[in-house]
DNA sequence: GGTGGACTGATTGCATCCAGTATGGTGCTT
DNA sequence: AAGCACCATACTGGATGCAATCAGTCCACC
């Protein structure tokens, strides 16, 4: 899996264990609401409690994970009204890092989209799928020079990843369609070097998905106990 | 100071300390750059070295401070280029923010944000000020139910307040009047009820702050020692 | 039979202790 | 005198162990 990780800047243990569970949770390994008990993280990682409790509190900020003083510690869940909130944030924050990413896309990069929108087409696996998608939109994100942006986009996807996989299996022929020629269409945006336009593009991309995860409230929740 | 934590759920020491060292560099006590030794903090606050390592986790997943593995903590400090982008970045979550909040807004409220304004205009003290404006843009920011975007917002205000502290004390008496008459022009849009404008105001509003502390390099550190 | 309370097991929170690593200073070499 | 290598010190990272808290269960009582 690519672009996982926000703000990684050591290699100890409790960087390690934070990548380690961070992934978990992407992959799906770890379902929204799951316990999550320091001592088998601490087994399974090959470590004492302490770089993982560390881990935890990492990831909490990050949103993945909701601690509970003295009680424990469980994989965030969202509401529907709060992922939408993330995606309405994404619609906002996404062209402007686009924008700032103008001058990287070089025609290599454009090659590579365009492959990966292409590839994207023919896969029929939905883990790939999420994955290939992922890495389409962070190549246009190719921001440099300070991150703060593009960490925060990363985090953005990070906390709606499950659901965007429990979307993803329920969506039909004709959307999935549009949702491939958006692709397309913001390629060929890019390749012209029309920036403005690509911005558009990207904005409605991500609302059209907020709008159809927002007609499937079976995938969310059906009470939000007190999570702030 | 109010609205300072994004994101307390527990009253432990971990949190506990988290959030007073969260206060010490939003005040000014600590300086960006400055650094932090884990066992000074354990003795200010009472306790043992793991609580504060976990508070600093958490700081620095909020970006208000910068852990280098086996070497040490420094307070966060950020290029020029950092902070336009924070402030590029609430230009286009703060109206979002502003608009979701729009049914809360009671004459009651606005009521507040007029005294608000007009205390701000009479305030000489600059941190009385700082205060006052925080106070200000956060009772305008009152969406509830769900609070993503608004922990959003609050962190983005953190990583930034040092270097709004230092434009503070620079800026004349022209900006500063025109600083006051946007907060006027705010309370006056919400008055009336007009959020496409309101929210329109708080946009240039933030853009204008970004613009001027854009004039005022420095206030920066001179350098970018590779700060990722 | 249902409800309330006490107990027990499990798990978290924290402090102390030890090992590993980076930094700054000193002395040596060129 | 300048540069380099080495060493000592201070700090961080992690492991173990103990106290505190919570959840789930069982039993008594209504």
């Amino acid at each position: 899996m690519a672009e996982v990780t926000p703000t990684t800047r050591d290699g100890s243990a409790s960087a390690r264990i934070a990548e380690a569970v961070r992934r978990a949770i992407l992959s799906g390994e770890h379902q929204p609401g799951e316990r999550i008990v320091q001592e088998e993280l601490a087994e399974r990682y090959g470590g004492s409690r302490i770089p993982v409790r560390e881990a935890l509190r990492q990831l909490e900020s990050e949103g993945l994970v909701r601690l509970v003083a003295n009680t424990g510690a469980w994989v965030q869940s969202l509401t529907m009204a709060q992922c939408s909130e993330v995606y309405q944030t994404r619609e906002r924050l996404e062209p402007l890092l686009l924008r700032h990413s103008a001058e990287h896309l070089t025609d290599e990069v454009i090659h590579t989209l365009d492959g990966l929108a292409q590839k994207m087409e023919a896969s029929d696996d939905i883990e790939e799928f999420l994955e290939l998608d992922r890495q389409f939109h962070f190549a246009t994100y190719r921001a440099e020079g300070t991150y703060v942006l593009r960490d925060l986009v990363t985090r953005l996807w990070n906390t709606t990843q499950p659901y965007r996989r429990a979307y993803t299996g329920l969506v039909d022929q004709e959307h999935m369609r549009i949702f491939h020629d958006d692709h397309h269409m913001l390629v060929s945006a890019l390749r012209d070097g029309d920036m403005k336009l690509a911005e558009q593009i990207v904005a409605i991309h991500i609302r059209r998905t907020r709008v159809n995860l927002e007609r499937h409230p079976e995938i969310f929740p059906d009470t939000d106990p007190d999570q702030e």
